[in-house]
DNA sequence: GATCCGTGGCG
DNA sequence: TCGCCAAGGAT
């Protein structure tokens, strides 16, 4: 077991908590599914970020009943451009599990949380604590720098050693009195005071007791991670359009950009006709557009294609293909990166849109 | 268990 | 410009 930390540390942070946190939409209350939703966006995401999303979709599914009952396709185009869509078709999935399962509620544990869909270790110990003040821990990005500064704890994110001493420390950390505003005061000051580069230790309320400053190291701890350079992705995208409407695919499920709809795209150029089912050969390039993904650097080069007389049957990664209404793009389920693309082919309608 | 999965902000 | 990063989970 982790050693305890000092008996002062708990009141001098939540005192802080209550004086300074932020002022957010989801912590007005104390809904298991309004701060679920938060939860799920708030992964690998900015708070910054997320709070326009967070704002359209609690109006637009109030409850988990109404999030389980709408089509997946309308939880897609609510997410639009937050990125990691996995995290909608699972929070989706989930809804329907809370409904089907445990009849429109959700479990008040930690431990019966993480078998819904989505819900890992941190999330169920978030919901858990937040939602229902169980004494659940969890570490995420914030708890983990916060605490390998403050028990000036050695080794690299990602290190098994070091995420397990971790998690005992935040066992052995929320244990007390307002377990959920604990969990959520380390992750607070980790955001606004305990930041990665320049952390503001003038201004911390716990800095008395906090190991890596007492050795001088506060900005050595932790240590940078590595990363892969992202790899090169180049997709060729079918521009066609008929009667004000363009041809788009619906991805399957899985993987990059999953359930989304884009342009028709293929990695291999002399198959984009076949995607289509035509046999017409795209015309010149209308241009490229680039992105940077985490682990990959997209280039969509866009080709126009002239409309086939009767679409095929959709062939992988497509779940359908179908025509859509310039005016439909405003709201689709679609990707920022095909959103980019699809400005550079079809100019007039983002100029329309302006 | 290593890899995959987005996006926008920032120094 | 560019690498790094942010309230992770699934496979």
């Amino acid at each position: 077991m982790a050693p305890a930390p000092s008996p002062r540390l708990r009141p001098a942070l939540l005192q802080w908590f209550d004086r300074h946190q932020r002022d957010l939409p989801w912590r007005r209350t104390s809904d298991p599914y309004a701060i679920w939703l938060s939860e799920i966006m708030l992964q690998q995401t900015q708070v910054s970020t997320v709070v326009p999303y967070w704002e359209r979709f609690f109006e637009r599914f109030p409850n988990v009943r109404a999030l389980a009952a709408a089509p997946l396709d309308d939880v897609l185009g609510l997410w639009r451009g937050l990125g990691y869509y996995s995290r909608a078709r699972l929070l989706h999935r989930a809804a329907q599990a809370v409904v089907s399962e445990h009849g429109g509620h959700f479990p008040p544990t930690a431990e019966e949380l993480r078998a819904l869909p989505g819900f890992g270790r941190y999330t169920a110990g978030a919901v858990a604590s937040i939602a229902f003040e169980e004494e659940a821990p969890l570490v995420d990005g914030n708890v983990a720098r916060v605490f390998s500064r403050w028990f000036a704890i050695e080794g690299p994110p990602g290190d098994k050693a070091r995420e397990e001493l971790l998690w005992r420390y935040a066992e052995a950390c929320v244990k007390g009195e307002r377990p959920g505003d604990w969990n959520q005061a380390v992750m607070e000051l980790g955001a606004t005071v305990c930041v990665k580069h320049a952390p503001l230790c003038l201004l911390c309320p716990v800095s008395a007791h906090c190991q890596a400053r007492k050795e001088g190291r506060e900005h050595a701890l932790p240590p940078a991670r590595r990363r892969a350079a992202p790899k090169e992705m180049r997709l060729y995208c079918a521009v066609t359009q008929k009667n004000g409407a363009v041809l788009l695919g619906r991805r399957e499920n899985k993987g990059l950009f999953g359930g989304l709809w884009e342009l028709p795209s293929t990695p291999v150029l002399p198959e984009l006709s076949a995607l289509l089912g035509t046999t017409k050969k795209p015309g010149a390039s209308l241009g490229t557009v680039e992105r940077v993904l985490t682990h990959r650097k997209l280039t969509l080069e866009l080709y126009p294609l002239p409309a086939p007389k009767k679409l095929p049957r959709p062939s992988a990664p497509y779940a359908e293909l179908k025509w859509q209404n310039v005016e439909a793009l405003a709201t689709l389920g679609i990707s920022a990166a095909m959103q980019a693309a699809l400005k550079v082919a079809l100019p007039a309608h983002g100029k329309a849109r302006r």
